[in-house]
DNA sequence: ACATGGATTCGCT
DNA sequence: GCGAATCCATGTT
């Protein structure tokens, strides 16, 4: 148990994301606990970057982007799907990181119901995997946006034990973004399955 | 007021 | 490789 600090957050989106593989992403609902080791992350910028929301300036949707650092910012999207970023740093400049993947570690019985509350996603193997089944199998939606990893007793980090290998390569889905759009700022452990694009 | 389309996933082709 | 599912913030009348 080494839950990480404010500071940890205060960091640029790029740093904050490659660190944060081979963390471990905890979540307790109705006191049971879900843990799963973060595989696959991406940075999303400032307004320079064509595919962060932060492009659009603050806004009602994105407000918390621009505010403290290690709170969650919950956006939906396709209006299937909730997708979990946490609020980077460096303090007074807008940016986040998205959880794309993680693997269970504990909690998979509880991981998969919640998984099944989709009408759209069955729980199997892939539990996790991809941005819209990792909220899903750790009950993330529109009701934690605004909540901060280093206060909250239900959603928190804990620190990494040794150094994973890392692969980085451009995101995904976001052909979109111009000059932004071959950034290669996603990052994922390169000995660990649990991806969902190699 | 209203139209638009997205940081996705699945199932069928 | 493509279409559908389906919500709501955003931008445009």
């Amino acid at each position: 148990m080494n839950r990480l600090k404010k500071s940890y957050f205060e960091r640029d989106p790029i740093t904050l994301a490659r660190d944060l593989i081979g963390c471990r992403f905890v979540r307790i609902i109705d006191g049971i606990e879900i843990v799963g080791e973060i595989t696959e992350t991406e940075a999303y910028g400032d307004a320079t970057d064509l595919a962060s929301h932060a492009r659009f300036g603050e806004t009602k949707r994105n407000n918390v982007m621009f505010h403290d650092e290690g709170i969650l910012y919950i956006y939906q999207i396709y209006g299937i799907f909730y997708l979990t970023n946490i609020v980077a740093g460096p303090t007074g400049k807008p940016g986040a990181v998205l959880i794309r993947s993680a693997q269970i570690i504990k909690g998979m019985e509880r991981a998969q119901e919640m998984t099944n509350q989709s009408k759209f996603v069955k729980a199997n193997k892939d539990l996790a995997i991809g941005p819209g089944k990792f909220s899903l199998a750790f009950g993330m939606n529109k009701a934690v946006n605004g909540i901060s990893l280093t206060d909250s007793s239900t959603v928190f980090i804990e620190a990494k034990e040794g150094t994973p290998d890392i692969i980085e390569s451009k995101r995904i889905g976001v052909d979109y973004a111009g000059k932004s759009a071959n950034l290669r700022w996603r990052f994922y452990n390169a000995n660990n399955e649990a991806v969902s694009k190699r």
